[in-house]
This record gives C-alpha cells, structure tokens and sequence, in this order.
DNA sequence: GTCGCAATGTTTATGCTGTTAACATGCCGA
DNA sequence: TCGGCATGTTAACAGCATAAACATTGCGAC
C-alpha cells in the first residue's frame, strides 16, 4: 500500500545525506543515541529498508554519525584549544569548552564513545574514524603546558582527558548538576607537578 | 509445545531470586548490560513471560540488577577506604581500587550509571536506590584528605569522582589500555590545593 | 535517440524483542 | 477439604533489524 505523497518521485536524490542530516538532528536533540532505522526512513518519506542500499547496516549509518560528531569535537576543541592562550587558565577554558560541548550534545558524545568501542582500529577504515580520533587527542594533548617533563606528559593528558570526560559523563548521567562555575572550579584544581 | 523436561515442577520455586543470580552472572562475563527478558526465561527454564510475575517490566528487574551492583560497588570503596590509610598513597589506592573494579565488572559499571540516569531519585524508592548511592558518594567523599578546607572539599570530591569516573569509562570504552601502574600515576598527578 | 544496465527504492518475509491478556496449575490458609 | 491467590503458560500484538525478490528510474554507450 503506497501511502506515500503523489508528487514524491520514486527517487529520493540524495538520501544519504539526507539521512544523516536528520540523522544528526535527532542525535542534536536527545539525550540517549536511541535511533531507529524504521522511524528514520519513515520520517525521511522513504520505505523501512530503502536505507539499505546506502548502508549495509544500521551499525554503519550509526559510525557515520559517530564519525561526523567526532570530527566536530575535535575540530571545538582545537578552536578553544586555539582562543585560549596557555596557563592554568587556559587550560581550565579548554577544559570547561569539552564539558559544555558533552552537555550540549548529549546523544552525540555517548553515540562517538560507545561506537568507538566497537570498532577496530587497525583494521577499520584508518582514514576516517581513526583519524578524527587522532585529531581529539592531539587536542587534549595541547591543554598540557609546555614546561611539563616530556616522560610526564602522557600521563598529564590522560590526567586531562579522564578528568573532563569523566565530569562530563557523571553530568550526563545525571548524577550532578551542570553548572559552569563548578566546573570550572574542578578543573583548576588539576595543578600539574612532576612527581 | 510444553518441551520444559518433564520432572520440571510447575512452580519455580524462587523464580525472582534464581533471574537475579543469572542477571548477575550474565554482566559479570559481559562487556556490554545487554540482557534479554526472552533469552534470560529461557535460561532459566521457564517460559518467556514468567519473568513478569516477578518484574513489572524490563527496566524494573534492570533497576535490581543495578542497585546489587551499586550496593557491592559502594561495599568495596568503603573497605579500600578503610584498608588505606590517608594522605596521597591512600587517596591514590582508593582511586585504583575504583578503576579496577570497573575494569572487572565492566557491564555492571555501565548499567549502574546508565540506570541512576533514569531514576527520579526523588520519588522513586528512597530506600533503595538513592541509599546505595549515597554510599558510593561517601565513600569518594571519604578520599579527599582531611586538612582540606571545608568549602573546597565538595570541589575536591567531584574533582576525583570525575578522574577515576572519567578513566575508567576511556579504558572501558577501549581508548585507553588498562595499566595499573599508569593509572596510579594519573591519579597521584592530582594534588590539592585551595585555590 | 534509444536501449540496457546499474543504482535506487519497494514489498514481502523471517526471526528477534518487550509486553499484554486469557488461561492453567498448584500451594496454603480458612 | 476447598477456594483463592500466587505463580506459570500460551497466544497474540506491535516494533525492531535484516534479507531476498521485485520495480522503477536515470545515465552512459551505441
């Protein structure tokens, strides 16, 4: 039973882009990465598994959202990595930039973590999803302040990453509250020293 | 098509009790919280939807499942605490402990924390839930040392919640490898001081 | 220009899931 | 002993991801 408008041509023109698009949209405005494929292509105008043809499966769709939220991230924190100057202060600005950017894309950040996960990175596809991943990295490697010993400054941006993800997820989870000051506040408690 | 065997009593015996075992048993040898209803009634011995004599729906017998792990989580912070003395070396200890339990029950970590999301800890069985969270909260509070002033010491809380949080959801997520000794390392990088 | 093929979309079907309703069984107290 | 309540079963529904077979269309080669 074709439901489907008259005037709608039996081919899309681009639905690929157009899936992640609003692929990208819900993942914008909801807190759990919950997409389906079904209400996906049905609110694309499309049928259940038209999708198919673009993506061999509902995982793929899902990397190419993940990727594309990735590649944001990075490309936000190399911009406030950029703005803020170095120090303690702008250190604690880059750090405040990642939790803010968790908060205001909830769905997003679970959906590039939780997929990351699952994918190899040998052997995936290393242009892509490891790439932007390097890029994440780079960038939180550059919150470290230049005079740090070299042998400490893995672990300083560990330090780093694992104290603003992980205030971002506990935000997220809703076991604490959002609010900048404290964030803030937390972050600059970080003061590196060799030990 | 009855194929249960035949000496199978009609009645379970502790059908509630006996999922809750299996429930366990199952996330202590997963990555991921996923569990089936089907699957789990199944394994059980029993038919598809005894299940909900016991739970009024999925989410439910996933909320007990969650509260046993948080209940055994909050146990073994307290006892880290007490076992490790105070200053930097019992802060660090207590902050390993964490991440190694993560690092072994990682589904149940997960299903902690994506379940306390939902929960509205102010209507929802006070009892239950929010006392077992409490206690896991007390237990980090106990880490920050004790000389600290009185108003940072909510910062400081938070500031180690969400390094050890943080870290143990990178290594989870597989971002970052499990070495004890790095992450004893990145844990003692943090040193308080009022700010 | 038209013909054919590859790309794209649709229908239909399979087996999974959580969940509800109606029915069956058996334990335990009056 | 008997009746009711707790517990379990079967059947059914809607939704999901996915695969196979079929339909339509646009585009490039002749």
């Amino acid at each position: 039973m074709p439901d489907r408008p008259v005037n709608a041509p039996y081919h899309h023109g681009d639905l690929r882009t157009a899936a992640l698009q609003l692929g990208m949209e819900r993942l914008a405005n909801q807190e759990q990465p919950d997409l389906g494929l079904r209400a996906l292509a049905r609110d694309l105008g499309v049928s259940a598994t038209a999708l198919y043809r673009h993506f061999p499966n509902k995982d793929a769709l899902l990397d190419a959202l993940a990727l594309e939220g990735l590649n944001r991230l990075g490309r936000h924190q190399a911009e406030a990595t950029a703005k803020a100057g170095g120090g303690r202060d702008g250190f604690a600005e880059v750090g405040v930039t990642y939790v803010t950017w968790a908060v205001e894309n909830p769905a997003l950040l679970r959906l590039i973590y939780h997929r990351i996960g699952q994918v190899d990175l040998t052997t995936d596809d290393p242009t892509a999803m490891g790439e932007a991943f390097h890029q994440l990295r780079a960038g939180i490697a550059a919150m470290i302040p230049d005079e740090m010993r070299k042998d400490q400054r893995a672990a300083a941006a560990l330090h780093a990453w694992s104290l603003v993800h992980g205030l971002a997820m506990l935000i997220l989870d809703g076991q604490v509250e959002y609010d900048p000051a404290m964030v803030r506040k937390v972050v600059l408690m970080t003061d590196f020293k060799d030990s």
